[in-house]
DNA sequence: TATGTATGCAAGCAATTACTTGCATACATA
DNA sequence: TATGTATGCAAGTAATTGCTTGCATACATA
């Protein structure tokens, strides 16, 4: 079974699951949208579910933030978090689709979330990692990282969501305004004064 | 048809969807749920959709965050937003099932969206008359409201929905912990300081 | 008592859906 | 040329599922 068609099944899938969810997205959906035969589809992966766990188990596919990121960094607070806010932004877009999978596709979920978790489990590590070292240069008023990391994680996550839940309807601003302001809430709250 | 038995149906399927999403919900399921028999689900309400529906709109089960809260204000800011925190997630919880069909159920959400958005949606316009009334007071440092309040939705929000999602497998602390935390943060951030 | 209303129960129907099988065909490589 | 491999296509199967029908029964009210 040729690699590209494999890679047309699994994209096709990813993106109608976070699209529809996994119990509305039929095989003959794949198919179409893959521009394959159905019966490839079994020839090649078994079964719907096994397209799933191939994946998010087997392939590359899963791409937590990355740590090499706090490489880009200025140590300006304001700077750094600003970045990485849109890293995290533009790392839910790439991941959206699995993200998704896990909001919508309970079927599914319990068997799939030990290799979901490591998309927020990566950034929160990246950010405790980040939140460290500005610590150590002595430029926050507090050390409990993890609940910093947590805490902006959550804010973006939660913003993010009912962006993409509501849009305009309930959020009279863009997304790079609402990054940029709520960072400088952020940021004023933790930044040593001195 | 009893009101009772209708009762018992609405709920039965509001928490099962909530749990399973939409199309993995099956009449069957939600007459076992209900402990009734699965004819009179379609006698009551004729079809599956039409009993979301109508929990939706002609139930008054929607109760999004009153206004009648602020009553409850100290105008001590760390007070009344843990108050206001803690309200939300309390609200959160009670209204699970329908936050969650937004998430879960793709295949109804847009005949739903409507009516689910009015509970962030009167959230947010609770946070926003607080912060109106607290910044008459002198106590913020800044007027965009309707920035804070989405602030401080999000952050709940996402981080609720982690915490449905991963547990304790992603978060290191509490309910509680966080939110008080958390609030510490936001009001240092937000706080007029003199 | 008689009648209507709400419900249960057994059976079934038509559509959908995950998955299979058998066969034809294109293409690459030995 | 011959053979194997990847795919398409047509047909079909068994299970599920939303929904219907016909009939029995319990219960309340006239």
């Amino acid at each position: 079974m040729g690699d590209s068609v494999k890679e047309k099944i699994v994209m096709s899938t990813l993106k109608l699951i976070s699209e529809k969810g996994y119990k509305s997205t039929t095989t003959r959906n794949i198919a179409e949208e893959a521009g394959v035969n159905e019966v490839t589809i079994f020839r090649c992966f078994g079964s719907k579910k096994d397209i799933v766990l191939y994946a998010l188990k087997e392939l590359e596919l899963l791409k937590p933030v990355n740590e090499r990121i706090l490489d880009k960094c200025t140590w300006d607070l304001k700077e750094d978090l600003f970045m990485l806010a849109h890293e995290y932004h533009k790392n839910f877009t790439e991941e959206k689709a699995k993200i998704m999978i896990g909001l919508r596709s309970p079927e599914i979920f319990e068997e799939v979330k030990e290799y979901l978790i490591r998309i927020p489990k990566g950034f929160k590590e990246v950010l405790i990692k980040y939140f460290e070292k500005v610590y150590e240069k002595g430029l926050l008023n507090t050390d409990d990282f993890e609940l910093l990391a947590f805490a902006f994680i959550s804010l973006n996550f939660g913003f993010v969501l009912m962006n993409a839940s509501y849009g305009n309807k309930l959020i009279g601003f863009s997304d790079r305004e609402f990054v940029k302001k709520s960072i400088e809430i952020f940021v004023k709250a933790i930044e040593k004064s001195d």
